[in-house]
DNA sequence: TTGCAAATAGAACCGTTGTTCGGTATATTG
DNA sequence: CAATATACCGAACAACGGTTCTATTTGCAA
């Protein structure tokens, strides 16, 4: 009998992680037990209570873990530009990079309704991606690029149609990659809120 | 002691699915037990057993009945208008309206993850009002009034504004009652198509 | 009234699931 | 090499929740 050539210590961690957010994007919170993941980890019980406490707080690291990586994404994608339209245009291609990418990530993250799970946390489009986009806009209202619009409007005007393309493609319903798309979902977006 | 003044019949089934859609909607599905519903239905056991079957069916019912009754209303309001814009402004009218007066109907329905537990559901977007919208837009491609792009992104860049608008009031984010945005959501998502 | 089917009641059942806990292995420190 | 802390193991547990089942009540037809 070879010794058991399970992970340990932070490889296990990041392992269970996996797992969880394999099993809570295909399944469900709701529908994965603790005992799912310890089984397709392959780790034990005592090994996930140690690292994690309890299932919500799991989920919750989980949540953390990717909603920070994705703010970093963002920020790192827009960076580079000054312009709002060529801002916004590398937020939607770097979203939809990612639901191609990293489907399971952007179905957790994005589409979960995390508040049935996670009591405490507020709603996704307080998290920081989210008002990222919404300075976008405000700063182009700002500088004259975009119209004189209510913010909030004005964000879900540029990205909402973006984030709804997503939604499809993660539900499977587009034939076409998503990238393909980009040109003239962002096309549209503008043209929403242009000045 | 005076008889049970409980209802019964149609009014028992009646209020079986009210107490649940509020359930639902406030908890979600996974977080309502069957007790629940029976506890705040003031039902027994038995009762919403014989009307539904089990908890899934419970939930289908309410679902294909809201559904129902949401896209009549859709088809209602479109009815009365010919141009595409008309028409696309009648539906998201309808939708503001009906997620200020039934913010619960629109939280389940619209908002909810319901393939999760309804496992052969198909995606939302595949439902009868969703396909109402698509099909304005092909029909504004098609009399020229909508530039000639694919329908998806027409559709998503028309709609996606207005719905992320009521994600945002049904998560109390908006501190402005909804119908005060509808005249820039319409305007952004036509200016988004327009030809 | 009698008989029968549908509707309702609610106690009990039992599989699932989140969690605990006593123990063993592994690493670390003096 | 002790000795101590950390990491890991997995059987056992208790509560919960969906469902079943038998008994009772109600409505209706004969």
């Amino acid at each position: 009998m070879t010794t058991s050539d399970r992970p340990r210590g932070a490889a296990l961690r990041q392992q269970v992680l996996d797992t969880a957010l394999a099993l809570f994007s295909q399944q469900g919170y709701f529908n994965t037990s603790i005992h799912d993941i310890r089984k397709e980890a392959n780790v034990s019980i005592g090994a996930i209570y140690h690292h994690f406490g309890n299932k919500e707080r799991l989920a919750k690291a989980l949540y953390d873990n990717l909603l920070e990586a994705m703010a970093e994404e963002v920020a790192n994608a827009t960076a580079p530009h000054h312009g709002c339209l060529g801002q916004c245009r590398a937020v939607i291609a770097v979203l939809f990079q990612l639901s191609e990418q990293q489907p399971q990530v952007m179905q957790f993250v994005l589409m979960a309704k995390h508040r049935e799970f996670l009591r405490e946390e507020p709603p996704i489009c307080s998290s920081r991606p989210f008002a990222a986009m919404r300075l976008i806009l405000e700063q182009g209202i700002a500088s004259g690029e975009v119209r004189n619009i209510e913010p909030w409007v004005a964000a879900t005007a540029m990205f909402g149609g973006a984030l709804r393309m997503m939604n499809l493609a993660l539900d499977g319903v587009l034939t076409q990659p998503l990238d393909s798309y980009l040109d003239e979902v962002v096309e549209c977006g503008w043209r929403a809120v242009q000045a």
